[in-house]
RNA sequence: CGGGGCGUAGCUCAGCCCGGCUAGAGCGCUUGGUUUGGGACCAAGAAGUCGCAGGUUCAAAUCCUGUCGCCCCGACCA
């Protein structure tokens, strides 16, 4: 491809509306426009790149058996209402407005609707399907360019089992087959282990990409080996231990200390031997949570332990229940404080399973409750990890302490069980004459995501760094100086030999345009190597050659050019 | 959906607070000339319904109301 004809729109000026990395070096390297909040087109380079990730997954996918086809976007609505996501999806979901049709937001439905009327016996499967296809999702706020996108490309596989452990087996390829793609993509990843959440199953790991552009915050491990959303990371901590004798109760009168720290200092106590008490509502019923010391809550294993939306309590809503503020309330005597129809429910969290001797606060202002023993002095609801774990705490494999970082979703992988089976009638007979419903698993890839994370973890000042196997062109062949006849003719033939080499290249032979320009416009669009033809060098028979990511030169005789170049783009 | 910001030439932005002559700059683009190893220089030029609608006013890019779009933070994210 040259350059001088081909649609590379690049700037020099960061554009306003970017503001992460690869946002704007898609941009600036003339990759994506777009056209609407979220939505993108993606112009040659881009799509040059798209194709390659496409690819590998395809490769990838094919190598587990699993068998591309191609569905369509539009779908009718009542295959959504029969699994009742419709509601589920709720705006996300992009309707038509005159037909009775909506745009997919993902594909089970119709995986589902074509296994219900072609597969119906156990000897059909295991079936692995899977597109590479647009998907559309009414975000509710788009951004950070094409990593939330209204539109986007998705690698969406659906397994279909007879039995669970072939769902086992179709869930463990696709893990194994992930782990090659993002490997081959030149990605660092590490896998997170997902709660199977309210899709129900038997469970789901998230493939993902540390990242300061993410929304999703993970703990992990130094060496990888243990990764976990916040929302459900562990950590080794010591438990409150039980004192062999629970001391008798005693109200303390501690004025004006509200927080653990103040307690902790008047009394000088330590932080183990202290109940911190917050309270939230769990839908309308209030929840007094014990948490040891100063440890945070955590709201998403509130909401698991509850079963239940939660929200925090509001002050004169506390008061006016319990009579004591925020910082005095604690578990003893509190359902006989308040009235009957509070019904206050009291759990804690697992660090303080049977601890005795502890001080929480007395249910009235300024004052503190010591040596409260939860098994004399108070009925528990139950225990839970309620717990948000902190970064340098020890992961929970023993392997050293963790990492809180930001991390990007690229794919994910699910056993769906028999959800849409079961809602939409999808049954096989067993080798029994049985009828049993399909066993689904669904897995997916944002394929933009793929390029812009590449972009994030791969750039400099000066531009995009690509990989090799992501590269829109493997080289990026720049003459400069095209008034000279030597360097304009050696530049075309070296093309040409490139060229009949099948050797990926991209050619400047813009001949209006100052060299400066053009290693900028290099640097920028991030061929993993430039090949430049001087005037200079070239007197002395050499092509440069200079590697993006070292910056490396390294000066070729130009007899040996296209020799060295092959053996640069198979190493 | 809550909070904040922005909308003026293809891009980046000034002008708006405090209304007033023909709406500006840099980059990009076109033409001619000079340049050619790290985003060149000179000259001439093309290019804007000032997001849209309504209102106030002798007069609106500027003030008011509404509306649409875009960005950021938060909520949401099967």
């Amino acid at each position: 491809m040259r350059l001088s004809s081909g649609f590379v729109p690049t700037v020099k000026e960061t554009p306003a509306d970017a503001v992460i990395p690869s946002h704007q070096l898609m941009i600036r390297a003339g990759m994506i426009r777009a056209l609407a909040a979220g939505i993108y087109t993606y112009l040659p380079l881009c799509y040059r790149s798209m194709k390659k990730a496409m690819e590998i997954i395809r490769e990838e996918m094919d190598a587990i058996g699993a068998q591309e086809l191609h569905l369509p976007a539009l779908s009718p609505i009542e295959l959504w209402e029969e699994t009742g996501r419709v509601k589920a999806f709720g705006d996300i979901l992009f309707h038509v407005k005159n037909r009775p049709l909506v745009l997919a937001p993902t594909h089970e439905e119709v995986i589902c609707w074509l296994a219900k009327n072609h597969v119906s016996s156990y000897k059909e499967m295991p079936q692995i399907w899977y597109q590479i296809q647009t998907k559309f999702r009414n975000e509710p706020r788009p951004r950070s360019g094409v990593l939330r996108g209204r539109q986007f490309t998705m690698k969406d596989s659906y397994s279909l089992d007879a039995t669970w452990e072939g769902l086992d087996k179709s869930y463990d390829l696709h893990a194994a087959a992930y782990k090659k793609i993002f490997s081959r993509c030149g990605l660092k990843f590490f896998v997170v282990g997902a709660s199977s959440g309210a899709m129900g199953g038997t469970g789901s790991q998230e493939f993902m990409m540390e990242s300061n552009a993410g929304e999703d915050v993970i703990a992990v491990s130094a060496d990888n080996s243990y990764a976990a959303n916040v929302e459900v990371a562990t950590s080794r901590m010591a438990p409150a231990l039980r004192e062999a004798v629970s001391a008798p109760l005693k109200e303390v009168h501690t004025p004006d200390i509200k927080t653990i720290d103040q307690v902790a200092a008047f009394l000088k106590i330590d932080h183990a031997r202290l109940a911190k008490s917050v309270v939230w509502w769990a839908g309308e019923t209030p929840v007094l949570a014990l948490l040891l010391g100063n440890d945070e809550l955590n709201e998403a294993k509130l909401m698991t332990a509850m079963g239940a939306e939660v929200r925090p309590i509001e002050p004169e809503k506390l008061l006016q229940l319990t009579g004591a503020d925020g910082g005095s309330i604690g578990p003893v005597g509190l359902r006989e404080r308040t009235p009957a129809s509070a019904a206050f429910k009291i759990i804690a969290d697992n660090r303080l399973k049977g601890a005795n001797n502890l001080t929480s606060g007395a249910n009235r202002n300024d004052y503190h409750l010591m040596n409260i023993d939860l098994e004399r002095d108070c009925r528990i609801d139950g225990y839970f990890d309620l717990r948000t774990i902190q970064p340098g705490e020890e992961s929970p494999n023993g392997t050293g302490p963790l990492r809180v970082v930001k991390g990007v979703e690229l794919g994910h992988i699910f056993k769906l069980g028999t959800k849409y089976a079961d809602a939409m009638g999808a049954k096989f007979l067993d080798e029994h004459g049985k009828e049993q419903p399909i066993i689904m698993g669904s897995y997916g890839i944002g394929v933009e995501r793929i390029i812009a994370c590449h972009i994030e973890q791969n750039h400099d000042e000066q531009g995009i760094i690509w990989d090799k196997a992501l590269a829109p062109f493997m080289f990026h062949l720049i003459a400069v100086g095209t008034k000279s006849k030597a360097v304009a003719e050696a530049a075309e033939a070296i093309y040409a030999q490139m060229g009949a080499a099948r050797l990926e290249v991209l050619f400047d032979d813009r001949g209006d345009v100052s060299p400066g320009f053009k290693f900028k416009d290099a640097d920028l669009l991030g061929m993993p190597y430039q090949v430049i033809v001087g005037e200079k060098n070239l007197a002395q028979g050499k092509v440069e050659i200079k590697e993006r990511r070292s910056g490396e030169r390294t000066f070729v005789p130009k007899e040996e050019l296209l020799e060295h170049l092959r053996q640069l783009a198979e190493a």
